[in-house]
DNA sequence: TGTTGCGTTGACGTCAGCGTCAACCCATAG
DNA sequence: CTATGGGTTGACGCTGACGTCAACGCAACA
């Protein structure tokens, strides 16, 4: 199997495999014309990564996992350093979420204080220039699973 | 007040309020020296978006506040397009929740079994021998089981 | 007179994970 | 012969919010 190949069969790109093998997540044969070639079991260290990958595990933290698969083991988290990896993850997990809704009670706290005053304000107060701009093309990218995060 | 003396007392760096300047988050004014100076309202915008950003909110996020404050509002949220920020973000920090909880529930998911798993395999102790294929023209790799796979 | 310390502008580096060319080689089909 | 469709390497782009120089000006202090 090619690279081409293998990467519909993993529903990925041959830019993203090739990035792999520099990172040296795969390790890659060639043919007598230079050309990459790969087996059954590139592709499960392959399904492996991404399906880590659509978790939110960093490229990095897929690295234990790999090297269980290729050392033989029936899964990518058959090795203690692979599960290590899941428990650091959860702690993370729980961690991110944690703050999260300490922000969340934050934010909605300013608001609610904000939404009085301007309550309060209003008959009084500045006008309200604009409202809202109506719900027109505003893709919502669900992207970010850990990203509220400062340093 | 002059740029090292504001970025000390906002506790930041003056690298960042130029870098907020060529945002247009910060309107400067210049002295004969064509040094910036700066002023106590400055102190307060820098304040807010400081705070703002420590929340999570990007720096484009802040631009409402700013204006707000720049408009002779007492605060930065006392206007409606801040208040709809306010919105958009709790609807994203929502969002962004359940997404950590869903992939914590797979993590822990998976963890639970691997380590159920382990501890199966654990006494019998298992010996992973068969590597997987090197460099080489031999993409022809018997491979006896197959890990469990997630959906 | 030098040294320190503040200011200025500009430009490149950082982190992740690729996307997107560019320029080329090689094989097969029409 | 050429078009098409693989493959190869290398290099730059992108996103955000700055950090980190470089090379300089200007003022005060000893």
């Amino acid at each position: 199997m090619r690279i081409g190949e293998l990467a519909k069969r993993a529903g990925t790109t041959t830019r993203t495999l090739r990035y792999y093998e520099s990172r040296g997540l795969l390790t890659v044969a060639r043919d007598a014309h230079g050309h990459r070639t790969f087996g059954e079991d590139d592709l499960r260290v392959l399904r492996q990564i991404r399906t880590l990958r659509e978790n939110g595990f960093e490229l990095e933290e897929t690295r234990p996992f790999v090297e269980c698969l290729r050392a033989g083991h029936p899964a990518g988290d058959s090795c203690p350093d692979s599960l290590e990896v899941y428990r650091r993850k959860l702690a993370e997990l729980d961690a991110c979420m944690a703050e999260l809704r300490s922000v969340r009670d934050e934010v909605a706290g300013r608001l609610a204080r904000a939404e009085v005053e301007a309550a309060a304000g209003s008959p009084h107060g500045p006008e309200p220039r604009c409202e809202l701009s109506p719900p027109g093309p505003s893709p919502d990218t669900p992207q970010g699973r850990q990203g509220a995060e400062g340093p």
